[in-house]
RNA sequence: GGGCGCUUAGCUCAGUUGGCUAGAGCGUCUGGUUUACACCCAGAAGGUCAUAGGUUCGAAUCCUAUAGCGCCCACCA
């Protein structure tokens, strides 16, 4: 055919133009259809900071595979995509701003500070939708949501006065993990934990010697704890006790509490109830005081006398110093122990007591039939009995093992940017309203002055109903019935507690339903070294949109996909992208080889059985067929990587290497090359959407390859008798090549061959033109048997002979040796295989198919075996 | 401390229900201007499937123990 086209794809000059087309055409958009079985996804919002890493490539990558084949196969497929406020992250992205201008958040005051995330969010959203659609991603942009708009935020307030009335949202004094920096309280699970050095001191405490890392906490003791068993301290637990300080004397009990061991240092344990979560559920069991000595700045309290307004760590070396005056410091020793941070800005956890809305999870409230059950114990159900299903399924123990350990979850954040907490407090009498909006008269003392809680809620419950808030809850429509539950949640594994686990809880009470059917967990994906990608390390960091630049999103997108399996970690280098860059340019002149060898009318006409004709033909059709079966095994069982691979492997080493290549030559016949190229093109495309339709265009299609539909096996395209002659065709080929390069025949010299195919005759006939071409013969004789040949190196392939008749190049001792090895081989081979037929148990036991193959395959070595030995008697 | 996982070619990794002489990509080596592609083609070398036992007719695959590596959770005052 008559056109041009670039040798190579350069996938830049095509991306974008391609991503429009999608977008205009509708594809994205789903429509509801009662007749259609719905497939949907929502998108793991990314935060509303920062730009596209490695971690939303490979999530935009698998989900779009999935929604893509989903689309391909007819189903109404809806990909929601959108962003999340990201509330402490992205507010300390903006307060690192101010500060470069020396200015903090209360220079501009909370609605102005507003203004300003609001401002930064914007901006940094459109970022986001670009570089999402930069990866090729096919969502529905039209249904796209942000956790703090309107109807989030009407859905979040919804939950919150539904969760406030059914009793399982608490205001309460407790003690909380307190970030001092972001001065905020963090949940659990914002902890993180990092070794340190630091010291441990040994401190005269009254009677007792207790040993602590703070000792300016010292200054809130109530209590010193002692084991139970401990004999030394029987008598006294109960009692009081005066301890020496350095602001003077000050009073403790002493309790008995089984977490203490009596075997480290004195056996006794300095309790200090504000400002350890142990120490305060000690003072709990207890009825202990709770005396706080830190505020939310991480400084010391009024009540610390001359140590009032310093930082802890100022107070931690005075009270020392003091203590080592009045000799009450006993040692200090070098001490390492894994010290609390927070998960955003790494600063140190301050334990404080403070006054918070908390989800009570143990409370059970739920009515399941006749039984009530608590949040927990409902999350825990929908997994057990499977109605979701994890992937891969080593995360059920741990899922399981998380939320049975789950304690309260503290929802209330001291921070700005967020939901606001709809609580009112009237201001004359301190009575609680939970609304939406501000109450008019306060029902006890009917004053009309009120204020809302200044406190907003964590990040994770506005995610946590991700799947349903986004589909128009609270109100009942259409998208709601048809696309929820959804199909698929796919995410990062680091997230299942932080967020899949909270869309379990919130989605099961909410709307009695599961929030997804199946959880596909990613791994992360890691360096050369396997470490994590990090900042400091900047060249060891890929970046992803300079990928895209340098080899192109298919590329990219195939990196991220082969080589990975569910729920494990993954190495990526810069070499991996170009070998899959230089696979989407395989796809690139394959076509254009198609393209040449095709006609206009040829591109017309439908493809038809009748066209079918050689046994290469028949034979690409067949594993194509294979192929087509595996594929969607593959794809129906999550495993993206195996069905990548095996698209890969057909395409190049089978469609390319083999087929191609044999329609080089007389056996040309373009109805099966375009028809293959066409169905290649399909199954290619949710891995490599833009090239391949590209391809699609160029091969004069005027309908959008993301439309098309998947393909589906036909078994009347499978023709196993003619792939198997193929396939020996092939096998004789590749042994001719590899006789000839292990005997230094160049390539260029064409030699002479002799086959006895026996029954094969007829089909080696027929393939002559591609034999001799691709294994370079000058003459070929086809005989069904005949005498060995002398001077001639021989091979057998299956049972055929090959007679080559090479003698004055062969090297007789070379040869000779590489016999003998062969011999080696094959009589080892066969002597295990006899072995394994005279074994009864063997023959009982294993299916028919799998002694039979053994069976054939003993009887076809000895056979060979006996002609290399000959072989070698007749090279001396 | 509790839990989970990994160990397969020089490197990165597949290996589905236990069943062909364990595969791929990269790298290495030997050659190559063939009707698309050197981002290519042909061929080759390279493995004690961490170790030791066990179950089985048969184990990379299942069980037990050991070693090394890693992750998660809890937390030690």
């Amino acid at each position: 055919m008559d056109f041009h086209i670039e040798k190579a794809y350069e996938a830049k000059k095509f991306e974008d133009k391609i991503y429009q087309k999608w977008e205009k055409s509708d594809a994205f958009t789903p429509k509801i259809d009662k007749k259609k079985k719905p497939f949907s996804i929502a998108m793991p919002p990314p935060n509303a900071t920062g730009v596209l890493h490695l971690g939303h490539a490979i999530m935009l990558a698998i989900q779009d595979i999935m929604i893509r084949h989903h689309r391909m196969l007819g189903d109404s497929t809806l990909w929601l995509p959108g962003t999340d406020h990201a509330a402490i992250a992205t507010q300390n992205k903006v307060e690192q701003f101010l500060a470069k201008k020396g200015k903090t958040k209360y220079d501009l005051g909370r609605k102005k500070f507003l203004q300003e995330v609001n401002k930064y969010v914007k901006n940094s959203q459109n970022i986001i939708r670009k570089q999402i659609r930069k990866m090729g991603s096919s969502c529905d942009w039209t249904r796209e949501r942000y956790t703090l708009d309107k109807g989030l935020t009407n859905a979040v307030q919804e939950i919150f006065i539904k969760m406030y009335n059914d009793g399982l949202i608490y205001r309460g004094d407790r003690i909380v993990n307190w970030c001092p920096r972001c001065e905020s309280t963090l949940a659990n699970d914002e902890v993180e934990y990092k070794d340190a050095k630091e010291k441990l001191y040994w401190i005269k405490y009254g009677p007792f010697t207790v040993a602590t890392t703070r000792p300016e906490t010292m200054l809130g003791d109530t209590a010193v704890a002692v084991n139970p068993n401990d004999k030394r301290y029987k008598k006294i637990v109960g009692n009081k006790s005066m301890i020496p300080g350095p602001l003077g004397e000050f009073e403790i009990r002493v309790v008995a509490d089984k977490r203490v061991d009596p075997e480290f240092g004195s056996g006794a344990v300095k309790v200090t109830p504000a400002h350890s979560f142990d120490d305060f559920e000690i003072a709990q069991k207890n009825d202990l005081p709770v005396k706080s000595v830190i505020n939310e700045k991480g400084r010391m309290k009024k009540n610390c006398g001359k140590y009032a307004k310093i930082t802890t760590l100022q107070c931690r070396k005075a009270v020392v110093k003091d203590l080592e005056k009045l000799g009450l410091i006993e040692k200090i020793e070098d001490y390492e122990h894994s010290l609390s941070i927070c998960y955003r800005c790494g600063t140190p956890i301050e334990p404080l007591i403070s006054k918070q809305w908390f989800i009570n999870v143990d409370r059970t409230i739920i009515k399941d039939g006749k039984k009530k059950k608590s949040l927990k114990e409902k999350s825990i159900e929908v997994v057990k009995n499977k109605e979701i299903q994890i992937l891969p399924s080593k995360f059920n123990k741990i899922y399981f093992n998380w939320m049975e350990n789950l304690h309260d979850w503290c929802i209330s954040r001291q921070i700005w940017f967020g939901h606001r907490i709809p609580a009112w407090y009237c201001k004359n009498c301190d009575e609680i309203v939970i609304r939406k909006e501000k109450p008019i008269k306060c029902q006890r003392c009917k004053s009309t002055e009120f204020k809302q809680d200044p406190d907003t809620l964590d990040t994770w419950f506005s995610s946590g109903l991700w799947t349903f808030s986004t589909l128009g809850w609270p109100k009942k429509n259409k998208d709601l019935k048809y696309f929820h539950p959804t199909s698929v949640m796919e995410t990062g594994y680091d997230i299942l507690f932080f967020w899949v686990a909270r869309m379990i809880i919130m989605t099961t009470y909410a709307l009695d339903e599961i929030p997804f059917r199946t959880v596909y967990l990613h791994g992360l994906i890691r360096d050369r070294e396997g470490r994590k990608m990090s900042k400091s390390r900047p060249e060891t960091c890929i970046d992803p949109l300079e990928m895209i630049e340098k080899y192109g999103t298919d590329a990219v997108r195939l990196s991220l996909v082969i080589g990975g399996t569910p729920g494990n970690d993954m190495r990526l280098y810069e070499e991996k992208i170009a070998g899959y860059r230089n696979f989407v340019n395989k796809i690139w002149n394959a076509a254009r080889f198609a393209l040449i060898n095709i006609n206009k009318e040829d591109l017309k006409n439908n493809f038809e059985q009748s066209m079918i004709k050689s046994f290469a033909d028949k034979w690409v059709l067949t594993e194509l067929q294979k192929l087509i079966n595996e594929v969607d095994r593959d794809l129906e069982k999550y495993r993206f990587s195996e069905a990548g691979t095996k698209i890969y492997d057909f395409f190049w080493s089978k469609y390319c290497d083999w087929y191609l290549e044999i329609s080089k030559g007389e056996h040309k016949n373009p109805a099966v090359l375009l028809f293959v190229l066409k169905t290649s093109l399909k199954l290619l495309h949710p891995f490599v959407p833009f090239i391949t339709e590209k391809l699609w265009e160029f091969l004069g299609e005027d309908q959008l390859l993301i439309n098309e539909r998947w393909p589906k096996s036909d078994k009347k395209l499978i023709f196993t008798e003619e792939a198997k002659t193929m396939d020996l065709i092939h096998n004789i080929i590749s042994k001719i090549r590899s006789v000839r390069s292990e005997l230094r025949v160049e390539p260029a010299k064409k030699i002479h061959a002799v086959i006895y195919a026996g029954k094969y005759i007829d089909a080696l006939e027929q393939k002559r033109e591609a034999l001799m071409r691709l294994a370079r013969l000058e003459s070929l004789e086809i005989k069904d048997k005949g005498p060995k040949i002398k001077k001639a190196k021989a091979a057998f392939v299956d049972k055929t002979e090959i007679y080559l008749p090479l003698k004055d190049l062969i090297d007789l001792n070379k040869e000779k040796k590489r016999l003998e090895k062969d011999i080696g081989s094959k009589e080892k081979y066969i002597i295990s295989l006899e072995s394994k037929l005279k074994n009864t148990g063997f023959i009982k036991n294993a299916p028919k198919e799998v002694v039979e193959k053994s069976k054939t395959k003993l009887e076809n070595e000895k056979e060979n075996l006996k002609k290399l030995k000959k072989q070698i008697t007749e090279l001396q």
